[in-house]
DNA sequence: GGCACCTGCTAACTTTCCTTGGCATGTGCA
DNA sequence: TGCACATGCCAAGGAAAGTTAGCAGGTGCC
């Protein structure tokens, strides 16, 4: 087993089309260094919580967060999140075999379907 | 030393915004195979080749396929185009490592200012 | 000359994404 | 009760990307 996972054709474009932001690559490392809740998040990145909130959610829907809600210590519902640790290498290799399982929005088509 | 080179904060949100979508993800592909010619390639992808040409130019402008131009044996000028031997491996620690090199077209702040 | 192939560009439309602002809800504390 | 903090959602405008259609140029071959 290696490290990467083989992923879909149509995981591939959205984690790539995830990460392809500012912003959330921003998320992403502030998340690494340690977890943190949203209003936190949005005060530190110094962008508004409604912001955030659209690209977490993203990341999110990603798998490359994840979110827990918990309770302070004076009773507040906090929502902590922290980023899934995945490991995804690039090459036209992996592109090619990631291609083999690409839905078809466009046309509707099936895989190996001839036009 | 790595087989990943550093990449710059904008590079890569410039890489993963061109890997971000199906018809280049193809292209990659299809090159990874073998090297094509403009409208040869746009035939084997069932595209047109104004809509090919808008792809394989984000994808050179962001350096994962080089285009050289050849003569045919009948003398029609060929574009041929291959893909770069690329190797990009994604983490939250190398995401991490390359937002301290994002340009930050918002506020215009430059790299490691604090807010 | 006319047809078939190759190349490129631009204008314009459509669709999607990004971003902001406002509104609603709940808690603890002075 | 009012303020400060936390959460969430939705609507609307602006910006960027994707896509199409059309035009213009070049070569070889029947």
């Amino acid at each position: 087993m290696s490290t990467a996972p083989p992923p879909t054709g149509d995981d591939l474009v959205r984690v790539l089309a995830t990460l392809a932001n500012p912003h959330r690559l921003r998320v992403v490392a502030a998340l690494a260094r340690e977890r943190a809740y949203v209003s936190g998040l949005a005060r530190q990145l110094g962008i508004s919580r409604a912001l955030l909130q659209v690209h977490l959610r993203k990341l999110a829907a990603a798998g490359l967060v994840t979110a827990r809600l918990e309770l302070s210590e004076d009773g507040k519902a906090m929502n902590y999140y922290e980023v899934e640790p995945f490991v995804l290498t690039l090459t036209p290799a992996v592109i090619a075999a990631a291609v083999e399982t690409l839905t078809v929005p466009d046309s509707g088509e099936q895989p190996g379907a001839q036009r």
